[in-house]
DNA sequence: AAGAATATATACCATGCAGTATATAGATTT
DNA sequence: AAATCTATATACTGCATGGTATATATTCTT
């Protein structure tokens, strides 16, 4: 069972991370928190050391959850051709599952704390760099198991295809113009069946 | 000839550019801009209403700088398609380009002013759309002339191209690895090749 | 070169910031 | 239910923030 400060934890964490997300790691201020959660100054720093371990905790619940979305993807039944169109899929829509978020956390937290938060910025390239994984495993397997050809390796299949998943996010974002998700997403169908067919 | 007070305004422009590129809009504070001027409040404030105004400045002398180079590559001599391939070896170094402006503008401005600034997050989309219509109007000419033979309407293809290389951008800023630039313009030249061909 | 106009420096607001010490309320254990 | 322990609220630092009023330089015009 979890203990009552245990829960006020994770609400914390919870309803900070889209804000955090949203306004960035200076963007935010702790008063931004409080009034958010409800909560005071003293309830937040009891939960968290500073505003640093509370920004870090709420980009790995943004993190964590986004990671296991795209697992429920790739674990998907059938083919590794069956998996990469599940994570295509999942992408088209990319936008409506990040609006709670407050954006895509790899893209808002990578490029935010670039230049203000190491350990935020190391954080956001190790989840991207985590995907890639996930998706070049994917590939791997179709690889060993005979279903798929690719023309390079799977791990730098992976990082191009990643890449113009990440782009779509990026200028859809900016412009504010999920199209732009939508026919990356058909384009990268169309070149994975070209592309990957034994 | 140009004024003192004309050029102080350039130099504060030209000074303050990478900081806010860097920082972002909140991230930089008016102390970080007199510190790297030499010059004082009084100054900054004169020239410029508030922090909003110089921002924008600053926003705009990037994007003109860089719309600038990329009309460089696509002004070259030659077919449609020589001028495409000027542009993908400029972006094969467009770290090193945007090295001293701090970052990628439309990329840093277009997120980090995302929920903090709507002028700014208004003027980077500006600049992308700017972008692709470029990319477009050579993909056009080519057409015309009988030189290119295109899948889709010219904006649809420089949209999706674009939407790659910003992606390059993205992932190469996040990880901190100009390897994605390298490898998505080597990937983009090989599918213009087989894709535009007539 | 003198005078007028303009640009920059100085000193100062009020406000918001992250963070803390301590008091109070609430939960957990016995 | 009482006692202990823990979590939250309150009130308060010291400092940095954007912005401004005014005095002092500096530039431009004649």
């Amino acid at each position: 069972m979890t203990t009552k400060a245990e829960r006020t934890t994770a609400y914390i964490i919870e309803t900070v991370a889209p804000i955090f997300n949203k306004l960035g790691y200076i963007g935010t201020s702790m008063s931004d928190l409080t009034e958010a959660t409800g909560l005071t100054k003293g309830a937040l720093y009891g939960n968290f050391e500073n505003k640093e371990a509370l920004a870090l905790s709420a980009f790995e619940y943004n993190s964590k959850r986004l990671l296991k979305v795209i697992d429920d993807q790739l674990d998907t039944a059938g083919t590794s051709m069956d998996k990469l169109l599940a994570l295509t899929k999942f992408y088209r829509n990319y936008d409506v599952f990040t609006l709670e978020m407050g954006g895509c956390p790899i893209l808002n937290v990578g490029v935010d704390a670039q230049n203000n938060n190491r350990l935020l910025a190391a954080a956001a390239k190790e989840t991207l760099k985590n995907i890639e994984g996930k998706i070049a495993l994917v590939l791997e397997n179709g690889v060993k198991s005979n279903e798929l050809n690719l023309p390079v390796t799977p791990l730098q299949f992976a990082k191009q295809f990643y890449t113009m998943l990440q782009g779509a996010i990026a200028v859809a974002t900016i412009t504010k113009d999920r199209k732009y998700l939508v026919n990356t997403v058909a384009y990268l169908e169309v070149l994975m069946k070209r592309e990957l067919k034994k």
